[in-house]
DNA sequence: AATATATAATTTAACGTTAAACTACATTGA
DNA sequence: TCAATGTAGTTTAACGTTAAATTATATATT
């Protein structure tokens, strides 16, 4: 690739859309029984919280759509490896939590994983990380901020 | 968002994650006559480095299958907006090449573009976007180099 | 020269995403 | 109380993406 005269705004998102799309395959390529990186995400957020959590919530916490957290979660609940019941306090609401086997699940896909970040901690340090972590949430938050 | 432990390799591929999605939909949302982002990055690489270059080369520089470049090349032909020719030293290959059309929605594309990072300067400055750019080079020259 | 292998581009099926329209229920306020 | 407004979840259509199969042409090897 010849580089680039790019104001560095524009490489930084240029990067990340790159990184995020490698990054997204080479994740998913590892997962048990072709699981994708959007049911993976929401089986870890309900193993590392823990609890009852309504779709929305889901999706407000992952930044999609409500339509996307939908999908994703009857994938999930096909799968067996979510729980979703009726809100007894409002009747609009559902309410997700996990199963057994989507606990054990959740493990197998962050085994899948580790080799991934064992060989990356080989080219980039933890530090290295921490430097570039601050100013992606700081993007990250006025993007987010400034939603239609 | 309560606080995560995530190693730090998983947070920053969260935020990367993350960012990817709102960034293209705020500037996707900008862009003249629902142009996606797909397309304004070919017409703009054809701009910036000019001549003609096939699709298999356009791919690859895009690090999306020659499928995805297919569709999206389909779409600008459509519009007029690129030239799609047959190569003449080479009868698989094709040669894509911008149209004065081209030129002008890619114009008109960088403008509406603007004001996103004119904003986004006032939050984030070069410098600390060139803080973090070596780190996301490394990350995606280390992805891109371990592909299956 | 003939065959085998490799590359260029397309097509198809499957997935995730958004936006927008829709249904069902909740909340507010006159 | 009832009407208006707001929220939760689903559905549909349109797009971009990958993977895999397909067609056509090039290149290499024997």
């Amino acid at each position: 690739m010849e580089p680039t005269n790019d104001p560095p705004a524009f490489r930084l998102f240029t990067e990340i859309g790159i990184i995020e799309q490698l990054a997204r395959n080479r994740l998913e390529r590892g997962l048990p029984d072709g699981l994708k990186m959007a049911q993976f995400g929401v089986l870890n957020h309900l193993v590392r919280l823990g609890g009852q959590w309504s779709p929305a919530r889901l999706a407000s916490a992952f930044q999609v759509t409500k339509g996307a957290m939908t999908n994703t979660l009857q994938r999930l609940e096909k799968r067996e490896l979510v729980l979703v019941e009726a809100d007894p306090d409002d009747g609009r609401a559902k309410l997700v939590s996990l199963t057994e086997a989507g606990r054990e699940m959740r493990a197998r896909c962050v085994q899948s994983v580790g080799p991934l970040f064992s060989e990356l901690s080989r080219e980039l340090t933890d530090q290295d990380i921490a430097a570039a972590l601050p100013i992606l949430e700081r993007l990250r938050k006025y993007l987010d901020s400034h939603r239609p």
